[in-house]
DNA sequence: ATAAAACCTATCAAAAAAGTCGGGATTAGG
DNA sequence: CCTAATCCCGACTTTTTTGATAGGTTTTAT
């Protein structure tokens, strides 16, 4: 029941990338100096990103990612999703699968929804724009999801 | 965001136990021979629940387990925790760590402490007796945990 | 004594996650 | 055009976690 630091890392970025955008797009190779990670290693997670379409990509130089839409716009279960895949406690719950030899009757599967929907309410119920009203008062965001 | 198989199959092996306690303690072998796990393996795990206090050991010939405590005492989030340690999402959220450089001063703390705390709500607030009584109108429960 | 059962430690294998590397494509500015 | 900044991508390696097995030890009812 943990998330992977590819999520926590991918939410770091595009946390980093929403408050450093008001000048045109920004680098990664500045979200990777800010945030300590390794430049190769954020352009997969930003390229997961871009290929969700939750930002855009200007190549070249003075070029770099910023948010395709609005911070409002733009869930932390979106983003969970995208790095993650889908956030399901268990395979048992999906709505579209086979893999329960009982299928739908399954006495405990009800448990599971139940959990998977609720997971999912706490994801989708905040945005990105909720996190940067909490950063205001930060002066660096860098450590907040660090590993250790 | 996955449980482990060790979730799953614990709680295969612990419902199974309650539902077959009647006639005296359960042999490990017919649990592992009704839920289609190896012996072994299955050890395991029940140990792990022997050591946290849910279950009951009984050596020797006609020895076997048994539940420790009444099934509507024992939640789902208490069975989850001994297979799988503590339900944090990430460790940053922990109440007793110092693992996030910014102590509790992080912004994005707050988030995973509501997500944190959402999902043990929802663990433990289902006990292995409201498993047990949605589960009576099946006969078999094998598979309902199952991978694929 | 025997056999049924829990108990234990070490080890292994497979899978997933995390991270690295090197080169390619695009483009602004000179 | 040339260069450098930047995104882009796939292949690879390393590390960690998970799942599982094997083989023995201890306890105890009969």
């Amino acid at each position: 029941m943990k998330l992977s630091t590819r999520s926590r890392y991918g939410l770091l970025a595009i946390i980093d990338l929403a408050m450093h955008q008001k000048g045109g797009p920004v680098p990664l190779r500045e979200i990777a100096k800010r945030q300590n990670l390794s430049e190769n290693y954020l352009e997969h997670l930003v390229g997961a990103m871009r290929r969700a379409g939750l930002v855009q990509s200007v190549r070249g130089p003075a070029g770099g990612d910023r948010l395709a839409r609005q911070p409002a716009d733009i869930s932390l279960g979106e983003i969970i999703r995208v790095m993650e895949g889908p956030i399901a406690p268990v395979e048992c719950s999906h709505l579209d699968d086979e893999k329960c030899f009982s299928g739908t009757d399954c006495f405990i599967r009800d448990f599971w929804e139940d959990l998977r929907v609720e997971v999912n309410r706490v994801f989708d119920t905040k945005t990105l724009k909720d996190l940067m009203d909490g950063a205001k008062s930060f002066k660096t965001i860098s450590g907040c999801l660090s590993e250790d």
